[in-house]
DNA sequence: ATAGCGATGTTCT
DNA sequence: GAACATCGCTATA
């Protein structure tokens, strides 16, 4: 339940590893301030098989982390103003990744609502998350676990509800969207 | 509670 | 030029 998600969690299809990430912590120790949320809404995005993957089109500089090896972080702008951050999923030489959207912050309530401006929705959205946990760009390619973010394994499995996924126009039959029973849909 | 809208970097047509 | 894996403000109920 404390220890770190062994790196082959990361290494199956991302279905199993969304799954698998529902009730774990993502934890960040940037400026000697420590920040967790624990994990109640992801979504898992494929490869060319996934239309509304990222990797769908190929490799560019922004997605090439997606291409890179399980448990590295994919983090790139959204709309131009805000950070989303994803974990990287195997095999490796297999564009996939497991979009991170939400969550309740568990631990460094403060710092996060420092970094947020409020006090209230720390995390309950893609965006806000990687607000609260300080995460940009700079976080990029860096592997879990080896750096200043690290990934807590669950005490159990969660009750999970499949939904479509969120803001996105192709692919919305596929229920790709996972929300922990306590998440936010319930 | 829900709806509309502006902000704006990267990618694609 | 337009779309986009979003968010927070503003208006209306």
């Amino acid at each position: 339940m404390e220890d770190p998600l062994p790196i082959d969690a990361f290494t199956s299809d991302v279905v199993t590893v969304a799954r698998r990430l529902l009730g774990c912590t993502v934890r960040s120790t940037i400026g000697e301030r420590a920040v967790s949320v624990r994990l109640d809404e992801v979504e898992a995005y494929g490869a060319g098989d996934d239309p509304a993957s990222h990797a769908h089109r190929g490799e560019t500089p922004r997605n090439r982390s997606m291409f890179g090896a399980a448990g590295l972080l994919y983090v790139y702008r959204s709309y131009g103003i805000h950070w989303c951050m994803n974990v990287v999923v195997g095999p490796a030489g297999e564009a996939g990744a497991v979009l991170l959207r939400g969550g309740e912050v568990v631990e460094g309530r403060d710092v996060a609502a420092d970094r947020r401006g409020r006090r209230d929705h720390l995390a309950d959205g893609p965006g806000k998350l990687c607000q609260a946990l300080g995460v940009t760009g700079a976080h990029d390619g860096l592997p879990i676990g080896a750096g200043p973010i690290t990934i807590v394994d669950r005490a159990s499995e969660p009750s999970i509800a499949s939904t479509p996924r969120i803001g996105i126009t192709r692919a919305v039959d596929r229920e790709w969207r996972f929300v922990a029973g306590d998440g936010p849909t319930g």
